[in-house]
DNA sequence: ATAATTTAGATTGCATACAATTTAATTGTG
DNA sequence: CACAATTAAATTGTATGCAATCTAAATTAT
């Protein structure tokens, strides 16, 4: 009988488990999430905006790694929910300046509990969690560069 | 100016890098899969397949955390690619068993190669991918239970 | 044994993701 | 300046993901 290769098993890539605890985190979210009746990713997009304030379509995609295709239908409806504006930019007007209306900065406050609340789910020491993104940023970046 | 708090901003949670890590490293696998006319997803099921053989969609479901609504277009496309087939559960029809036909066990020979390639976009040492890894599954094993 | 409950898949509906293409605007170059 | 090349969004098409629901089969409880 021929031995199963080691590294070709699934749990042994790494892509696997990242893949997993990627869903499962974002699978957290959702309960918490529909209280406001928000996707993650959109609750992403929201995210940005209050750290980074009003910006183009680009910047949130290069920030979030999204592209327009998922970031156009995703803003018109936080558009239609009345949480931003979509505004052609006057100096460039091949961009989209997307700004938070009064409600979507409101929304910040209601929203600061829903880390925490997450965070309760990962069941992992302040340590490893640390240690966790630093190895998650570091493989990010190695992907940039090719 | 009031400060942005630390715990809200994005590139602290958690979920963010695993979120941009784990649809970065698959959208690597891309290229090379698609030389086979293969997806991600797919590339999971057939990895699993070659490793435990014969199995139900339920099984198949949990290994690698996906449900029937993904699983039943899924498996039908690679029914279609005649790399699997599907037939009833004679001693509980209602199950599915999913197996590998000739075709779909020659392919794992073919597809040796992919986790070696993939794995070379991962600038991280081995050292520091294996601490990745045991992170990743104790945070998965966290969300089990609840 | 039969009704109630549970279980496995399939289906439906909605929201991403992203490649590829298109359109409009801007920039670089001779 | 004129025109090629580049860039930002939007659009189109395909493939997930998953919640919710449905159907049929199996199991449990009475």
């Amino acid at each position: 009988m021929k031995k199963y290769p080691e590294a070709l098993k699934l749990e042994n890539q790494i892509c696997f488990p990242l893949y997993v605890a990627s869903k499962e985190i974002i699978r957290k979210y959702q309960p918490i999430l529909e209280k406001y009746d928000l996707t993650y990713t959109q609750y992403l997009v929201l995210m940005d905006l209050w750290e980074y304030g009003k910006q183009s379509v680009k910047e949130i995609g290069d920030r979030l790694f999204l592209d327009s295709g998922t970031l156009t239908p995703l803003l018109k409806k936080l558009e239609k929910k009345e949480l931003l504006t979509r505004v052609k930019d006057k100096k460039d007007e091949r961009s989209v300046l997307i700004e938070l209306t009064e409600r979507g900065k409101e929304f910040q406050k209601e929203a600061e509990t829903i880390p925490f609340e997450v965070a309760q789910c990962v069941r992992l020491e302040p340590e490893e969690a640390k240690t966790l993104y630093k190895l998650l940023y570091k493989a990010i970046d190695g992907f940039k560069d090719e």
